[in-house]
DNA sequence: GGCCGGATCAACCAATCGGTTGATCCGGGG
DNA sequence: CCCCGGATCAACCGATTGGTTGATCCGGCC
């Protein structure tokens, strides 16, 4: 049975070395290379692929400073863009807003994990998602579940979009404009925001959609 | 020459490993003990001073979920209240407001590092700030330096408290009635905070003050 | 004493926001 | 066909916010 063959993405010194350590420790898993941006994976996985040395898993980051960030990345890797069959990736992060998961796991990413997961709980994950099957940090699997259970607590996609374009300090007039609609539009679309989170103004949605992780920094 | 004796404290057990792995690679330093939050690293610190083994250096994170922060330890720190002479405390995080910089550095830190620093810097800062000297990650101590130099941007004492009340949510007449003041004085306020941050609406100013790391999350 | 920054307060008015009511259209499902 | 959710739009009015002008008081500094 030949090792798992993972590729690290962080664009952290510090974390990366703390899961090649951590993962040093897991029987049947081995780290073949790392990169510290979304770009740099795809370029490595692509390196490898040629050298006849494919990968078996991407374990990766979602936010990587300035290079290519890890949705983007696993959608890519998804398509193919660095050979196939695309390996599953498994992100490991400290983002939890239900924006980051829902874009992760359209992207195709295999699992999610945060990175206060114990090691016992990353190794199951690794070996699940190299595995086919889906890796969830039990917090997050609760959010998604929480998401289907309470829809009518759930914002729209066009009510997410406004309220994030409300978060960047954009009016009503503004909001209109750039999504070409009426303002009057945009105002019953807070109503609905509003009444969703148990707010009555504009600042109090942004700090219930914040601390709720329904929206974070842009 | 002995070793420096560091104690690690970061709630990512992941980070902690990565920190072990990159401290076992400095000559001259060596990890005595670990701590998931500010709380254990004091009763570490208190155990390991019993023992006649105390600590050269404290090496830790600001936030720790639910435990003591790092800036609260660091000043329990300096007061004594784990042993005297209280170790140094280097700053080793992924946060980087001024809020966050200037709470740490108020508290007693003899440095702050970010977590995207290479080893070589991590290196250099831990062996300075266990000699004593002040160890500061170059774009920490750019912000500082920009702080320092910027003065009319900088926002007052009672200005940086109504943003901060306003960005959780609350109108002028709550804010006013939180601080025992008239709404005019909010509104006087928030003229003053617009200008300094050049916007024109609540939300935009929130934004801004989030972006420039003046505020964030409550 | 004068100057400055900071804090406080008021009045006034225009602009924007919030709430309400009402409506239409579309697509999907039963 | 009906129902529902979602998106869009309007009108109206009260509430809040933003902008302006003006003022006083305090403490620190020269």
């Amino acid at each position: 049975m030949p090792d798992i063959r993972v590729l690290l993405v962080d664009d952290h010194p510090v974390v990366r070395a703390g899961l090649r350590a951590m993962l040093a420790d897991f029987d049947g898993v081995t780290v073949v290379s790392e990169a510290a941006d979304g770009g740099a994976a795809l370029a490595e996985l692509s390196r490898l692929n040629a050298l006849g040395e494919p990968v078996d898993l991407v374990l990766m980051d979602l936010q990587m400073g300035r290079g290519m960030d890890g949705a983007t990345a696993t959608g890519r890797i998804k398509a193919g863009a660095a050979g196939t069959p695309p390996p599953p990736v498994l992100i490991l992060t400290t983002y939890d807003t239900d924006a980051d998961i829902l874009a992760a796991v359209e992207a195709g990413a295999a699992g999610y994990m945060l990175k206060d997961a114990p090691p016992e709980q990353i190794r199951q994950a690794v070996l699940s998602a190299a595995a086919g099957q889906t890796a969830l940090a039990p917090g997050v699997a609760a959010r998604l579940m929480g998401h289907i259970r309470n829809p009518e607590t759930a914002l729209s996609p066009r009510e997410l979009q406004i309220l994030e374009l409300l978060a960047t300090g954009l009016g009503n007039r503004a909001i209109a404009r750039q999504l070409f609609i009426s303002e009057a539009t945009v105002k019953t679309h807070l109503v609905h925001i509003y009444a969703k989170l148990g707010v009555d103004n504009r600042t109090a949605a942004i700090a219930v959609a914040r601390q709720r992780r329904i929206i974070r920094d842009s």
